[in-house]
DNA sequence: AGCACGCCGACT
DNA sequence: GTCGGCGTGCTC
């Protein structure tokens, strides 16, 4: 009988144009399923993970479709709506629907394969012909099978491919693949009694038998059993196969026996997570405020799907959102809860997992993949009413949640949501409400400062909007002082890096036991050191940045490709020896801390510092005990930390950021300024944070003072409408680079002319970006304005497909175009 | 992404 | 010459 053959349509996690058809083996045609994970071969002789698209009974054409080589699941790994989810995100921000999976899917469970290589011939020393470096390798390969990069770094080179091919052809090693699957789902093994032996005749027939045959231990084996699974009760539950064996002279060998005489069956059972406990917990009442938001909230979600709570810092969202995610449990839904990454390591965790225990997973890149894995599998598994919240950073939004009603995005402002490198660049926020709006999901965004479009998008009706004033639990808003910098240049009393109003504050706190954070958007000693004859600066060799210094390892690093070279003795120009720093990074604050203050404990919180995870744990504890009492730091000091006893906080250079040619500086410095003022006397008394300036009279630094939110966003929101930005229009950023400069300028010219025709749209550029070369490779960038448009999809796929036929002419072709939707 | 193929400089 | 770097194109 004839027998249907079934293609599959594969979706892989690669940037692939498309989806990749395979042939289905006869005997899974039955296993066979839309949403299953397959391993494909894939080229040569990788194997891959991919999902099972589509079905379809007829063959390709044009080509022979490969064979799968296995059926990973016996279910889908994912829900219904998630590939139509990820569809959407590939075509809304220009990538591979492929690119989108590798996102969505953790580590864990996309395998792959790995080519290994073996000795097949022991006798390989006989023979003389064999070259060096095939020597080299059959010697290694002696005591353990390798890689391809393993034996790349044996010896020495990059391509050892010929080289191994070689030997396998004449047969002295040979290579097999091996799955490497990292999610092993944690299973124990539990004991029942065979259906036959159900019943006390037959088991005091079996019980006789063993007697006579003297199969004392295993009698005693099933004695055992029989107790502990309750038979005596008429009952006949499964025994977990460890609870037998702890027990005095029982031995696996007898219960080996007794599962080959087919008495009992062992089975693989997944092994309890810590279950959900189903009990939904009771909260800490709210405060009036609070309650009056919560209620306006709830309101808000009647006829808006999407709501900003805009409550300043400490004005208590976390509790309104706690209450929130409680009443989505109650009511049998799931809850998400979206943090940037960086507020995932503090203190909110320990509180939600206070109030809410076991039914919070926490899901970002700090968790092991076999982690990660096994929350996707609990909440594929778990049944539609399981109270669940998962606590996660923006790639969370990809879980397989069966029955969600509520995304929270807290720090709704934060740009760490938006993803940027590699494809898909996608925002979190904005991706949590296109899978929402599809699935009569509530989004409640947060924010003490929104961001300009959020902010918009409530004044216009379309999100539901909730104020929330007044700090929560009685505490006063910090004092905001600006400190002039010329000041203290003209009286000479700049003390490092800080102005005499902020020393004397310091001085105080520390007398006062209280303690200080130090805010500095860079790290490093100096980003400039500059020959004071000839004006020469130290500039990385592969892009087009002056090298940072950083004293605590006495090197010149390029922030930008990671490049580190050796500071200068002497200008390379003229020879001079007398080279001086400009500028100043956390490293410099740091020293000037420890000068001025001897005996003051002082940490650096950036980049360089907190390189292991466990670091910026080991910082924020320290300094919530007071071991520290001085902490400097980049952003990350302003993300997330309620610390207690903080009375100063100091913005060192407010007018960095403020210059910082973007047209959304302005919101990032009045967003930035007002988190880091917010870590400032969260109790008992009124902290102070001192602003040190150039320019003290600038409107955002007065707007700041106020904490006047509204006031710039009034200011911005005429400059965007003036000057046609977001939320007016929507931005595309396409960056080209290539290896010459001439050519990068050619390349973004010709893009230029071919979106010429589309009339729904502004170019600006090409242009080069703040820093035009980065690792060799000339940059250009063009920025397009795409005008409120129906066509907005269309419009999108010309733009790709314009970028592809410029890569497609001769000349350009090593061009490399990435595009960035809605960038930041 | 990885792997083969093909082109070209700098070594035996 | 040929080894090995590097760019380019394809994968069902």
């Amino acid at each position: 009988m004839e027998r249907t053959t079934l293609f599959a349509e594969v979706l892989l996690p690669l940037a692939l144009p498309k989806v990749l058809t395979y042939r289905i083996p006869h005997e899974w045609n039955e296993s066979a399923l839309q949403g299953v994970r397959v391993i494909v071969p894939l080229g040569k002789s990788k194997m891959y993970t991919g999902i099972i698209r589509h079905l379809s009974t007829q063959a390709p054409v044009g080509y022979n479709a490969k064979y799968i080589e296995a059926i990973l699941d016996s279910e889908p790994i994912v829900t219904a709506d998630q590939p139509v989810f990820w569809e959407w995100l590939a075509q809304y921000y220009c990538c591979s629907s492929g690119e989108v999976m590798n996102a969505a899917l953790p580590g864990g469970l996309k395998l792959s394969s790995e080519t290994r290589f073996v000795l097949a011939e022991e006798d390989w020393r006989e023979n003389a012909e064999l070259s060096e470096r095939e020597r080299e390798v059959l010697e290694s390969l002696g005591t353990k099978s390798s890689t391809v990069s393993d034996i790349a770094a044996l010896l020495g080179i990059r391509t050892v491919q010929p080289i191994l091919k070689g030997l396998v052809e004449k047969g002295y090693i040979f290579s097999e693949e091996e799955i490497r699957g990292r999610y092993k789902p944690k299973t124990e093994e539990w004991v029942t009694l065979n259906e036959m032996y159900s019943s006390s005749e037959a088991l005091s027939i079996l019980f006789k038998q063993l007697e006579k045959s003297r199969a004392r231990k295993q009698s005693d084996c099933l004695l055992l059993f029989l107790q502990l699974s309750g038979f005596d009760e008429g009952k006949n539950t499964a025994v977990r196969k460890l609870d037998l064996l702890k027990n005095d002279g029982i031995n696996p060998a007898a219960l080996k026996a007794l599962v080959e005489k087919q008495v009992i069956c062992i089975t693989q059972v997944q092994a309890d997570q810590p279950v959900a406990s189903s009990a939904i917990p009771e909260l800490p009442e709210l405060s009036e405020d609070q309650l009056t938001a919560l209620n306006a909230v709830k309101e808000s979600f009647e006829t808006h799907d999407v709501t900003l709570l805009h409550g300043i810092t400490s004005s208590g969202k976390t509790e309104l959102y706690c209450h929130l995610i409680r009443e989505t449990l109650l009511s049998g839904k799931q809850a998400l809860f979206l943090l940037p990454e960086i507020a995932l390591t503090t203190q909110l965790i320990s509180r939600l997992k206070k109030y809410f225990g076991s039914i919070v997973r926490v899901y970002h890149s700090g968790f092991s993949e076999n982690q990660r894995s096994a929350t996707w599998m609990e909440l594929l598994r778990a049944g539609d009413h399981e109270p669940i919240v998962v606590l996660g950073a923006r790639s969370s939004i990809f879980l397989p949640f069966r029955n969600l009603g509520l995304i929270i995005v807290d720090e709704e402002h934060e740009p760490s949501f938006k993803q940027h490198d590699p494809a898909p660049r996608y925002h979190a926020r904005d991706a949590a409400i296109v899978r929402a709006s599809k699935t009569g999901i509530k989004v409640l965004l947060g924010s003490a400062t929104p961001s300009i479009e959020t902010y918009w998008n409530a004044t216009q009706k379309r999100y539901g909007l909730v104020e929330l004033s007044g700090r929560f639990g009685g505490i006063a808003t910090p004092e905001i002082i600006l400190a002039d910098i010329r000041e203290d240049l003209r009286k000479k009393t700049l003390r490092g890096q800080l102005t005499t109003p902020l020393f004397e504050a310091m001085t105080e706190a520390f007398a006062e036991k209280q303690q200080v954070i130090l805010f500095q958007n860079r790290r490093g000693y100096s980003p400039l050191w500059q020959c004071n004859t000839c004006g020469w600066v130290p500039m990385c060799t592969r892009c087009d940045v002056s090298m940072t210094y950083h004293k605590a390892s006495h090197q010149l690093k390029c922030h930008y490709c990671g490049y580190v070279a050796n500071p200068p003795e002497a200008c390379t120009v003229c020879g001079n020896h007398d080279l001086k720093m400009l500028g100043f990074g956390t490293e410099k604050i740091e020293e000037d801390v420890r000068n001025l203050f001897p005996g003051v404990q002082v940490q650096r919180m950036d980049l360089d510092t907190t390189r292991q995870k466990s670091s910026y744990q080991r910082i924020i504890s320290d300094f919530e005990s007071g071991e520290i009492q001085a902490l400097v730091g980049t952003q990350m000091v302003t993300k997330g930390l309620d610390f207690d006893h903080v009375a100063v906080v100091g913005i060192l250079n407010a007018d960095r950021m403020m210059n910082y040619p973007d047209f959304r500086s302005m919101e990032r410095s009045f967003q930035l300024m007002m988190q880091v003022a917010g870590r400032a006397g969260r109790r008992q008394r009124r902290g102070k944070v001192f602003i040190q300036t150039y320019a003290p009279g600038h409107w955002l630094l007065e707007l700041v003072k106020t904490g006047d939110y509204q006031a710039l966003y009034e200011h911005e929101i005429r400059e965007r409408y003036h000057f046609g930005y977001p939320p007016f229009i929507r931005l595309i950023r396409i960056t080209l680079k290539h290896k010459d400069d001439a050519v990068a300028q050619r390349a973004s010219e010709e893009l230029v002319a071919q979106l010429q025709v589309l009339s729904s749209i502004q170019l600006l550029g090409p242009e080069p970006p703040y820093v035009p070369r980065i690792n060799n490779l000339y940059l250009r960038q063009l920025l397009i304005k795409i005008n409120r448009t129906p066509e907005l999809a269309r419009t999108k796929s010309f733009i790709v497909e314009a970028g592809r036929k410029v890569q497609r002419l001769e000349a350009y072709k090593n061009c490399r175009i990435t595009i960035d939707v809605d960038p930041l």
